[in-house]
DNA sequence: CAACGATATCAGTAATAACTGAAATAAGTG
DNA sequence: CACTTATTTCAGTTATTACTGATATCGTTG
């Protein structure tokens, strides 16, 4: 019953293998180590909805270490699923969602944050009338943009759901 | 006729210090390495709007050349404005726009780099028509996203324009 | 134009983070 | 329960990048 190793494609095109490196290039903009962004790009641009890690081990070109620490932190951050069947050796990997747009909606999140900083500059004693002028200023930016963003991206999100072409492999 | 060197503040306060380092990181998620940051926030922190070299090196505890090379960097991308008088050696450095603002806009503009990542991996023939899907969803996630990005961005600067508190030191 | 002060440059250091490859562990199978 | 295969872990390597500190260059001033 074994599902062994009788992939048929050992190594990738090599556009999409330069596709690949464009995501990771992306990927790692929004924080993430290459290898994860090539985890991501491989999903993405595969028909194969599932992958296991010696598929990625061989297909990028990486270290079972490298993939399996990867596959954990996307697993971790909810990027990813692992789905183990009983009947199979293999853990399976799945993308979760549209990487980019959660991606993107983490970002919006960390607005917060940002905020948060600015905020908390203010208080000081030290901090002078026009310094607390360009902090408000900042605030206020931020304030109005995280809104803004949170918007247009359920906006989107309404106007395009998941068709399900995620629930099954 | 010289300016010299007798600024009355040798050191920051302690929480002002605290501060710059939190803005630091914050604009280290911008791409930004911290010296830039902690430079940017010096100047919204402080009711001086020109800085010299001489001032940063002190107040940041940094080497001159790691000063001379930010504000070089700030400088180039138009992040921070020199501004050289006759009569005076050291040269001034004041912020050109809110940084944060400025920032956020790049960013945006950053966007468009990832639809042509996203719409080059479409054309190759390997693709299939799942990943297409895919591909294409993410590209008009993008490109709505963007648009209303910049939407949002312009409304706000129309409702917010600049004082000009910048316009003289 | 000599001397000094400010800035730029550059080689070297330190810190960080990704990745590899091997060894340890866990899980599935006959 | 021994064997095989998948996964995790971890120590070491490599690469990258910010930063320092010393030296070189430039510009201003007397």
């Amino acid at each position: 019953m074994a599902d062994s190793d009788h992939k048929t494609e050992r190594t990738l095109p090599q556009s999409v293998a330069e596709s690949i490196e464009s995501f990771s290039l992306v990927f790692e903009q929004f924080g993430f180590p290459r290898m994860g962004g090539r985890i991501f790009a491989y999903l993405i641009l595969s028909e194969e909805p599932y992958v296991t890690q010696a598929e990625l081990t061989e297909l990028l070109q990486a270290s079972t270490g490298s993939i399996s620490t990867m596959v954990r932190l996307l697993e971790q951050t909810s990027f990813i699923e692992r789905v183990s069947l009983p009947g199979h050796r293999r853990d399976r990997f799945r993308l979760r969602s549209d990487p980019l747009v959660e991606m993107t909606r983490r970002r919006i999140e960390g607005a917060i944050h940002v905020i948060d900083v600015v905020d908390k500059a203010k208080v000081h004693k030290e901090v002078g009338p026009q310094a607390t002028d360009r902090l408000e200023r900042a605030e206020s930016f931020y304030r109005y943009f995280h809104v803004e963003m949170e918007l247009a991206l359920v906006r989107w999100l309404e106007a395009n759901p998941l068709a399900d072409e995620q629930s099954r492999g």
